[in-house]
RNA sequence: GGGGGAGUGUCCGAGUGGUUAAAGGAGAUGGGCUGUAAACCCAUUGGCUCUGCCUACAGAGGUUCGAAUCCUCUCUCCCCCA
């Protein structure tokens, strides 16, 4: 979306949110209250948001977001679930896509400066993002803008928004605070970003702005930049941080310990069923907080679980087919129904009609020769669901044709037959 | 501008001339057990045409029979002083 279609589609949006609050009436926004806290850990300062509602008018509540990687996962969803709700309630929510502030990389929670993703990258993560917010966010009443918009702003004004603050303050944050403590580096445009982001709250006339747990820093920060510039500041809330699959380390891509919402739901179902039964009591209040977590055995807890948040992505009735095939995996050990094949004629050595298993399992499975010699070594690779031999690393091909390859678990292949 | 310190495999981290593809840990993967949970046990964890070969300890050269370990230059990072 360029500059101008998101401004257009901001300005078209308009008259909805202000229709909508009128109908509802005051007390209703009142009375929404303890709702739209709900989950949430800090709602500073402390008040304010109850008085903002009151105002009887359509609150713009912020969300940024960087677009450093494409998919929005579970984590996210915490904060967009809670934009939902004040959606719901008859607020805009203004989506700012952070296309200047991923130049910077936000610090926060960051023991390192982390890489500049390239314009192309943050394009068209931009453009998923915002596909994939819309699964949770009703576009009618999203206002998406990019902070391009305001941020590439000529020096002057960056003298100006810098003057706001001064370094004490900017160092303050606990992120820096560790990292000067363990000697590590702190870029010199890390400094800007509370100052980026709360400059971004100025451009938008931001009434709250919500964000993870450790956004505190940023969020509150914010208000000083309005104040600054003449602008009521903002109320802030913040939202726990959804622990990954792992159970230990916060749900993040690059940990590989995330659900993504555009995971198939066989992928999102199975993912789901690795995480720990400590954190099926987070993953209910945060990602089902209506519905209420059943009295049974953990297992099928869990599975409840699973197919629920399924059938929220997905749509209804997907869970039961996720925990279906699920079943049939790795209960009754059959072979899914989906799953891809591999044409045994690339794999054929010249000559002699045989296949060198290593490199089948490698080109099959995405893994080096080695990996898989290892893996026929040490028992992982089956044929049909019978363990292969690890002493022939070449066979004939006709004894593959037409069966199937498994590694591991959850790993399947059909291998093609010969024609 | 001056002085000091550091760069080792996915990560952390030993190793200061000779069985070092590189201790130990974490993570990951495979197997056992199981609820694809946890805990626990075992194995693997650079690549390959694999009883061997190749490539690796920031990069490039050099010394040596032999270097991650010594020397030179380069790059990157951190700290202190100014």
């Amino acid at each position: 979306m360029s500059k101008e279609t998101a401004i257009q589609a901001g300005t078209k949006n308009a008259p909805e949110r202000v229709a909508d609050p009128v109908e509802r009436g005051a007390e209703s926004s009142i009375a929404t209250v303890p709702d739209l806290t709900r989950n949430a850990v800090d709602v500073l300062p402390e008040g304010r948001l109850a008085e903002q509602l009151k105002l009887d008018r359509p609150l713009r509540v912020k969300l940024g977001i960087d677009p450093t990687t494409a998919d929005i996962h579970l984590g996210h969803t915490v904060v967009l679930g809670k934009l939902a709700e004040f959606q719901a309630a008859g607020h805009t929510v203004v989506l700012i896509v952070g296309d200047f502030t991923a130049r910077v990389g936000d610090p926060s929670g960051r023991s390192a400066s982390r890489p500049v993703p390239t314009p192309e990258e943050i394009e068209a993560n931009a453009t998923t993002y915002q596909e994939q917010a819309y699964k949770i966010l009703d576009p009618a009443k999203t206002e998406v803008r990019r902070n391009g918009e305001w941020l590439d702003m000529n020096l002057a004004d960056l003298l100006r928004l810098m003057g706001t603050t001064t370094v004490a303050r900017l160092l303050e944050r606990d992120d820096f605070q560790k990292r000067m403590a363990e000697n590590a580096p702190i870029a010199g445009h890390e400094l800007l970003y509370p100052l980026m982001q709360g400059y971004d709250s100025v451009a938008i006339d931001a009434d709250v702005e919500l964000g993870g747990t450790d956004q505190k820093f940023n969020l509150l920060f914010g208000r000083d930049v309005q104040s600054a510039y003449g602008k009521p500041p903002q109320s802030i809330m913040t939202l726990p941080i959804l622990v990954g699959t792992d159970g230990v380390q916060k749900m993040s891509k690059s940990l590989g310990n995330y659900v993504g919402v555009t995971d198939p739901p066989d992928e999102m179902f199975g993912k789901l069923m690795s995480i720990p039964d400590e954190a099926m009591d987070e993953y209910f209040r945060l990602l089902l907080p209506q519905v209420e977590k059943p009295e049974a055995e953990p297992v099928r807890q869990k599975r409840f679980l699973a197919g629920q948040i399924v059938d929220r992505f997905h749509g209804s009735g997907k869970g039961r087919e996720a925990e279906q095939a699920f079943d049939k995996v790795f209960v009754q050990h059959a072979v899914p129904e989906d799953i891809p094949e591999v044409d045994l004629s690339d794999y054929l050595s010249d000559g002699d009609g045989e296949v060198h298993l290593p490199r089948l399992i490698a080109g099959s499975f995405g893994m080096s020769t080695s990996e898989g010699r290892r893996l026929l070594a040490g028992g992982g690779v089956k044929l049909d669901g019978e363990a292969v031999d690890a002493h022939n690393l070449d066979v004939p091909a006709e004894a593959l044709a037409g069966r199937v390859l498994q590694v591991g678990k959850r790993r399947f292949a059909r291998l093609s037959s010969l024609d």
